[in-house]
DNA sequence: GAACTCGGTAAACACCGTTCACTGAGGCCG
DNA sequence: CGGCCTCAGTGAACGGTGTTTACCGAGTTC
């Protein structure tokens, strides 16, 4: 069964158990007690013998940033899977809360990964991307948008926003799920920017408790905004009214 | 003229050279740079001698971010009076415009203030309301919300908004502006709030370089989210229209 | 002028990231 | 099997960090 030989395999356990400490390090006691001499003790070896794993500190923390994402990735694509595919509210306020709670139970991995001024992240927003840019688009995908955002977008915005759309749908197609461009229109991927920009503010402000004031509810107050959002898509299945 | 004794004068002024020193090595070299050693050494003096004006490092960091808040407060207060005091949309957009500008030109003092998990600033979100508390409801003073927005706040919200209420009306009138509770009504009061949450949002992922990908024109995008903003307050003094 | 205050010092402690020469077990090949 | 090479791990060391301690000496007060 094992192709690997002794060596690669205790290789790869070790390097397992560095991951690992240095993760719970980092929940338990902070960024600042990410230290290699602390990781080290823990496994049981001494600090230069991570260098046979990681070039430096950064870089270890680097790759537990990938390993964040990983996880966050996986948990909140459980989440979207666990909702009925045809009920597209449901799967926003699902993944959109899922993504709350992780942030304020995480704050130090939340802040190493989504507030971090090094480009600890590999390239610009690319662990974004496997998190939340195919999970945006296979929603507009399980429910087109029923009418097409009125306003139109500006000039200026249009060839980024026409960039991110072919990303969208080459990500999605991935996935095995085909969307057209008329459906994944230009208006529908700003307003999934500024939905990201909303989210992330909110949750961001909340984690760094940066609220111009107290808000005892602020789950409230989201919940609200992610059904503002949907609305703001005619997506919340209201019946026709007057 | 000057009451203090000598070593009065002498501490205030070397308190002003470690302070001056500490955000000149924060700006230019990042916060990991902010060291007492380095401080020490710029200053001219040692290490220890810090610890007659700073708990710790930790205390001097906080002290720290109070400068950088009454500094930015400085700068975007100046921009606003700079406007015509009628024109509430040029008001908006530049005391923005000129977050955006400073939390880009000042990536590490921003993290600093507005991304630390540990609670350096003193009180949930004081300084925040020293900086765009008072702005926001300066401008709703200075040209009130011509309709109340048609949504009314959810019950579970509204305690918050009340108190928030109350605290941004206080703030106005130290300043000599009387705004009465239907002016700025608790519509008003979330609006304002979600407009920081879209800022604030907006301004981090560009400095977190954490944009789903990338935008080539975020100026651009940003000045649209501000009008975009406007536009839902019914501020943006379009003329009648058919 | 004595007594006191207090900013500044040097030395030390325990920790940090990182480098280096070295050891010794694991793996490979004749 | 023996010889050689690879490489995870080591201990010692370097220069850095925050912080504590005992001490000095100028500034202030009485």
């Amino acid at each position: 069964m094992t192709e690997a030989t002794r060596r690669e395999r205790l290789r790869a356990e070790t390097e397992r158990d560095i991951r690992r400490t240095a993760r719970a390090l980092l929940v338990e006691r902070g960024a600042d007690a990410v230290t290699l001499r602390a990781i080290a003790r823990a496994v049981g070896i001494t600090a230069p013998a991570l260098y046979r794993y990681y070039d430096s500190r950064e870089d270890l923390l680097a790759r537990l940033c990938d390993d964040i994402c990983g996880d966050l990735d996986r948990a909140l694509s459980a989440e979207l899977d666990a909702q009925a595919s045809d009920d597209v509210p449901a799967q926003v306020f699902a993944v959109g809360r899922r993504f709350r709670k992780w942030a304020l139970a995480h704050p130090s991995e939340f802040a190493l990964v989504f507030a971090s001024t090094d480009g600890r992240v590999k390239e610009e927003g690319d662990q974004f991307g496997k998190i939340f840019l195919q999970l945006a688009a296979g929603l507009v995908a399980a429910h087109p948008f029923p009418k097409p955002v009125p306003e139109d977008v500006p000039e200026s915005l249009e060839a980024d926003l026409r960039a991110f759309q072919h990303v969208m749908i080459e990500t999605v197609r991935e996935r095995g799920v085909e969307i057209d461009e008329d459906v994944l229109h230009l208006g529908a991927i700003y307003h999934i920017l500024q939905s990201w920009v909303r989210l992330y503010g909110h949750v961001a402000l909340e984690v760094f408790g940066r609220f111009p004031f107290v808000v005892s509810n602020p789950e409230a107050m989201f919940d609200r905004m992610l059904g503002q959002m949907l609305g703001e898509l005619s997506l919340t299945h209201r019946p026709d009214r007057p």
